[in-house]
DNA sequence: TGTACATCAGTGAACGCGCGTTCACTGATGTAC
DNA sequence: TGTACATCAGTGAACGCGCGTTCACTGATGTAC
């Protein structure tokens, strides 16, 4: 990109962050678009010099967290793979973490909207639907060799479905415990490395 | 219950039942009283006269809702036994097929709202979480013997999770693929009946 | 059995508030000569 | 190098709409004598 971004780049980019944290946080529609201006700093006025709607805001904050969680994924394979250790286990440990479990604001996209994801507008699915093919992609990656799509797509499966039940149960010893068993359950069955 | 039902308590079942399959549609922010009383053949003015306020509804729409979908998973688990077949890939089969996939508005609520479920207020978080374990007991009474909790845990994390990235992915080959790799790895590992 | 009255269930208009969106305006930054 | 002007980024007030909630009122159902 663009070496030296404009001050209305780092203002626009600036706007992002904050809503893709606040949608994480608070679904979708608990993005507003006064209260995001607020955290960046600005008034609400200024907000259609950026963006051309809401939506518009939404599917930028989308692939913003999506890409942010799956550069983190991503690293947490090679750093494991280059110290000789499961990738598989990486994954698995740091998805299904009690941090994550608690971090949703700053966490997998998918796992924090997935429930809301199918009733959204196009503008709003398109990047949701490429938020959980990235999300197969990685885990795919993480895989030992000869780990096929269809492993893949169980496993990213059961850990945003733990996820998502071990958030409602609470961040306390019932939510934890369900993660627990998860890693188990899928480091048992699937880490052969 | 009473034998005899009143008007008025007719009148509250049917607003309960609108407001169930709303919910499970179009989420908690989806959910209008007006839209509700509209469909259940009333003026929104009335609303009041049987809810303390619209959190009320939705408590009891989750609360219906659940029970539903509990009951019938329960149904197919004793008949399938009856037939000396296997309780859980009744279970599995029932939770995890393209009707359901399709038809979220008369599915199971956990699927259809769990991202959600974390973020909503205590009067709200109470039945969802009651929902959440209810599922997993369903799904573990559908264990062949010996079958654990934590088993339980993670089959009902997985349909979860599988349920809600299909239909992200849409009610079309996709979806109904990801629905068909679960069904076939949940049932290769724990049916072993 | 019929009449008078009380209670019940629902109606429809109105209120207040939040939120997405618009727009005229302002101060700061950059450019031309 | 300095001055005049144009563009840019953001401000703040206002509008319109939807939605939860309230309330005075009405017609129907049930009860007392």
């Amino acid at each position: 990109m663009s070496s030296q971004p404009t001050r209305r780049e780092v203002t626009h980019d600036r706007i992002v962050e904050v809503a893709a944290r606040a949608l994480r946080r608070n679904g979708y529609a608990g993005v507003g678009v006064a209260d995001v201006m607020k955290q960046a700093g600005l008034t609400h006025g200024g907000f259609y010099a950026h963006f051309e709607s809401r939506d518009a805001l939404l599917a930028e904050a989308i692939e913003r967290a999506g890409r942010d969680s799956a550069a983190i994924m991503s690293q947490r394979v090679d750093a494991s793979r280059a110290r000789g250790e499961s990738a598989l286990r990486a994954v698995v440990e740091g998805y299904l973490s009690d941090a994550h479990l608690s971090g949703t604001e700053t966490g997998c996209v998918v796992a924090a909207l997935s429930s809301e994801m199918p009733r959204q507008s196009p503008v709003l699915l398109a990047p949701a639907v490429e938020r959980v093919r990235k999300l197969i992609a990685v885990v795919r990656r993480a895989l030992p060799a000869g780990g096929s799509k269809e492993q893949a797509m169980v496993i990213a499966a059961t850990m945003v479905g733990t996820l998502q039940l071990a958030r409602t149960l609470g961040p306390n010893a019932q939510g934890k415990a369900m993660l627990a068993t998860a890693r188990a359950a899928l480091l048992a069955q699937y880490d052969t490395e």
